[in-house]
DNA sequence: AATGCGGGGAT
DNA sequence: ATCCCAGCATT
């Protein structure tokens, strides 16, 4: 047996007795593989699940989100991040419904040329959902290709390059679906970042790296980003279990989602310090790319308010998309410590 | 080829 | 505190 066959056999073997088959969009329907794939994109199962559930209740068809309104998709997205996914998704639902009759097209150029789907969810769409052979590259994907064939360029682009063709040189075409569910479970249950339990895994015999005892070698280190260090300061009024809301502009961090009122003008700023000397609440809170610091000020008296902003009940909030940190002060306020 | 984009779980 | 997660779009 030559060593593709055997890799696809002791996988497949390893996914029949071992793999996920009850996650809610395991199911033959591109349109509900389409909506998971694209809130995994960097972020965890564990977290979507909840998401996932409600926004199918509230989306339960391509025609029903083609119709929506794109703030009601954002709400629907608030705490997930990456916002972008949940406009992208808006966009994509509204070309196939013009386009492709409300179906999501099986061909993988026309999958990829929709807005928030690249490689890797297109391919995912056309293997899970309709078991066709396409191979996908997650995270997951690399960590076990990495360490099987001792890959580690450190250019990123070799890098990928190399895994992209073991992944597609090794694809079932017999079991497309579960060939590429067994990749990412492996690499989500067995083959994980640090210690993985190679004494668990069906793939030792053809691991190149538990042959030579460098697992923790592989996947090489992300270079890591740089933080970049912010400070927002902003306004916090609270009325009759009402807040101030305003919506940001539509750049930058949590771009178009309603948070407090920020302060970005220099004279606002210093009058805002006089005013309340050193009795500002700071918080901090991390993204991927920026430490924010953010000061919340509680101003003494009314504020000019721009044609954006808006009191919101305190409990209609989900109906307001927003970012976590909003619901971090609100909470911080809720307890008294602010 | 590099950077922007959220939030949180695991260690 | 560090790493990275079912990545993609833009620069």
């Amino acid at each position: 047996m030559n060593q593709i066959k055997q890799f696809q056999s002791l996988l497949l073997n390893w996914y029949d007795e071992y793999g996920r088959k009850d996650l809610p969009w395991q199911v033959e329907d591109s349109y509900l593989v389409w909506i998971s794939e694209i809130m995994l994109q960097q972020t965890q199962v564990s977290k979507v699940i909840d998401y996932f559930n409600a926004f199918i209740a509230k989306f339960p068809s391509m025609k029903a989100l083609a119709q929506a309104e794109v703030h009601d998709v954002l709400s629907l997205w608030s705490g997930l991040g990456y916002y972008n996914r949940a406009r992208n998704i808006h966009k994509t639902a509204q070309i196939c419904t013009q386009k492709y009759k409300a179906q999501l097209p099986i061909d993988l150029k026309q999958l990829m040329a929709l807005p928030g789907i690249g490689k890797t969810t297109a391919g995912a769409i056309l293997s899970l959902a309709s078991n066709l052979p396409f191979a996908i590259l997650d995270g997951n994907v690399k960590r076990v290709m990495s360490r099987v064939y001792k890959v580690n360029d450190r250019k990123v682009s070799q890098y990928s390059k190399k895994l992209w063709l073991l992944a597609e040189q090794n694809m079932s075409q017999q079991r497309p679906k579960n060939y590429n569910q067994g990749l990412m479970d492996l690499g989500s249950q067995v083959c994980v970042r640090s210690k993985p339990l190679c004494n668990e895994c069906p793939l030792t015999v053809l691991c190149q790296a538990y042959q030579t005892n460098e697992t923790e070698l592989y996947p090489p280190k992300q270079t890591k980003i740089k933080q970049i260090a912010v400070t927002l300061t902003t306004l916090l009024s609270v009325q009759d279990n009402k807040i101030l809301l305003r919506q940001r502009k539509n750049t930058g961090i949590w771009a178009g989602l309603w948070f407090l009122p920020e302060l970005n003008n220099k004279n606002e700023l210093i009058k805002a310090k006089k005013q309340h000397g050193d009795e500002l609440f700071s918080l901090r809170h991390v993204l991927s790319h920026r430490i924010l610091t953010i000061n919340v000020i509680k101003p003494a008296h009314e504020i000019a308010l721009t044609d954006t902003d808006k009191w919101v009940a305190i409990k209609q909030l989900s109906k307001y998309a927003h970012p976590s940190a909003l619901v971090k002060i609100l909470d911080a306020y809720q307890k008294g410590l602010i």
